[in-house]
Order: C-alpha cells, then structure tokens, then sequence
DNA sequence: ATTATCTATAGATCTATAGATAATGC
DNA sequence: ATTATCTATAGATCTATAGATAATGC
C-alpha cells in the first residue's frame, strides 16, 4: 500500500485511463464511480481525493479519450505514402468498429459530450479542428476552402458510417457500410 | 380516474411517447422510470402494467423514435420537386440540430443502440435499410449498385455531420459542419 | 369480478463524506 | 506532521413489487 506523491500521480492517471476506456465501451453514464476505481484497484472512498466530483473525471476522461484517437489518427496520417486511403480503411475498418475501449472519441463518444459539460465540449471541439487541420492537408486540388469543405464532409461520413456500423445488428449490412464509405471516399478524394 | 382498457391503452402509447422524446434529450440511461411516467401524467407503480421491465419499454421507445423520424424523412423524400436536396437541408438544419426531442434517431440514439437489445438494434437496422432504398431511389445515374453506395456514403455523412455539429461547442464551427457537408453532398449527388 | 392506477416500500446502486490506517517526507 | 488510501456509511435515486383503491364491464 504505498502513499507517496508519485503513486498518487500514477493512481490519478490510472484512474483517468481506466474512466476513458470504459466510457468508451459502456457510455459516460453506464459505469460508476466504485465500479472506475475498482478497475483501477483502488477502493471508491479515495475517488474524491482525486477529483472534485464524477463529472470533473468525466471531463478529464473525455479529454484523454479524445487524444488517445487523435494520436493515433495523427501516427497513420503522417506517413510519407497514401496516408488519405489508409486513414480512410482504418478508420472504416471492422477492428474499429468494434474495438470500443481504444476507439476515436470523436465518433464514440459524440451523443455523451453533447449533453456533458462545456469542458468536455471544448476539449470536443479542439480535436475535430486538428482532424479538420489533417484532413485538408492531406486533400489535393481545389482552393484552400474547398479542401477545408471536403474535410468536413470526408469526416461527417467516416462518423456517421463507424456509428451506424455499430449500432446496426446485421453483420453483412454492417461490413457494406464500412466497405461502401471506405470505397465512396477514397474515390471522391483521390 | 378512468380504468377503461381504452384508457389502459392511451395510457401506454403515452408512456412510449413520452418515452421516445425524453431518451433522444438525454439519453436511454438519462432519464428513469418514476420521472417518465409523471411526464405522462401518471405514478410510477403503474409503470408494470404496461411493461415487462424498462428494458421493453426502452425497446418500444426506440423503435417508435426511429419510425418518426422515418415519417418525417420519406415526406420530405416523397416530394415531387427538388426531394434530395430538400432532404439533405431539413437533415443538415439548425432546426434538426437543435431538436432534440423530435429528431431523427439513427443519429440520435446511435450510441445507445449499439448497447441496446436486440430487439432495439433490429429496429435500428431496419430504419437504416429504409433510408438507403430511400436515398438510392432519388440518386440518379450509374448503376443500381453505384446509387447505392453512394446512398451509404451520403447517409453517413447526413449522421456524422449532426452527431459533430451537436458535440462541438463552438457555434461557428457547428454551422460551418452542417453547411459545408451539405453542400459538398448536394455537388456530389447533382 | 376484473383491472387500471395509486400509495408505500423493499432492495440495489450511486455519489459523496467522515474518520481510521499506514505509509511518506520534512 | 502530512497525506494517500481504506473502511464504513449517509442520503439520494433507481428498478421492481405488494397491496389498496376506484373505476369498468360482464
């Protein structure tokens, strides 16, 4: 049972890790507190010398969660060669579909920041910027504005496909709209 | 206080309805019970009479919030004149971001399905299927397969691009998402 | 007599706090 | 002495059930 200031640090962060991995599997509001800190193999009466309440861990959470994804959208996106179509398949590929615990927050966790707190919404709203950002580099042709544009649209269809992909119970259906968005946006950004 | 079975009945389709707006504001695990029945004008003991658990109610719900948000897409889609890019609008609105309560589930309650039922994620499944024959029918040229790819593409980006415009909590940035993906959409598909 | 709804409550779970325990670090 | 964690629990809330009440409908 240690209690030094740097276990503490390492039992904040394992607690934070813990939170954005299961608030990607089971939603901001299907996990609790004593459940989090089991997890993280503490017992739920330290939870409040850590945080001043659930929702300030839920925002710290939601932040870790958004630039676990966004590192590694980050990593397939500097490649020197065809990083566009490789961000596209690993995006839209059945690994992230169903790899919840790991996943991009953007997607996962979209209906749970909409209603969480405007820190949680800003944190939100930093990494769809940096996405955008990557995305239009990576576009070729058109103006500045037009690639801007098409990131957008490119994004809101890698979103909205790994969503429905999820929620859908028809595994064939599911891998058509994976494989149908993958194809459809690589042919309109090549 | 009537006990008619006709009332028994209203009673129900109340509860369902009141249920299918309360889960698409915040969420299926973000309201309970006893608060949905008062919204129905009713206590929360009689909640069993009506359903086996919450978790059947949480189905019905789901499958009465999917099917008017179907309604409301095919009278747009049933128009005569201009019916996609007329779509493509109503679903990229302000209007339909900001609506909550009577919004189309397949972006609402993606998240929630996808750790729903069976039963909820069949229904979900089907308003999909519906939406693509829908969009297939009013894209023009190319093959039946091609219209229905870009059916899928064009659904994802329509659901993406609201699940973000609603999480960001920068309104520029919000609209920016819902026009420029329209616009993109309505170039792609003219 | 049947039954739709209401009152009351059991039992589980959840957030948060209080006080005890056992290490660290001056 | 300070403090990170643990044990125990308060108070609120949630799903579900039991029994009472007041209508309906044969």
């Amino acid at each position: 049972m240690g209690h030094s200031q740097a276990d503490k640090t390492e039992s904040h962060d394992r607690i934070v890790r813990v939170a954005a991995t299961r608030f990607r599997e089971a939603g901001v509001d299907g996990v609790g507190v004593a459940d989090l800190m089991k997890d993280a193999g503490l017992t739920h009466g330290g939870f409040y010398r850590h945080f001043a309440s659930r929702d300030a861990l839920v925002a710290e959470a939601i932040e870790r969660a958004l630039n676990d994804g966004g590192a590694a959208v980050s990593a397939i996106a500097n490649r020197k060669h065809a990083a566009l179509p490789a961000l596209i398949d690993a995006y839209l590929s059945v690994a992230h579909r169903d790899g919840l615990a790991t996943s991009c927050a953007v997607t996962t966790l979209a209906g749970d920041v909409a209603r969480c707190s405007e820190r949680a919404r800003s944190a939100y709203s930093r990494q769809v910027a940096i996405y955008l950002e990557l995305l239009s580099r990576l576009i070729v042709g058109g103006t500045r504005k037009s690639r801007r544009a098409r990131a957008i649209a490119a994004l809101s269809a890698l979103v909205g496909a790994v969503s429905m992909a999820r929620a859908v119970n028809d595994e064939a259906l599911s891998r058509e709209i994976l494989e149908s968005a993958a194809n459809e946006l690589k042919a309109a950004l090549k």
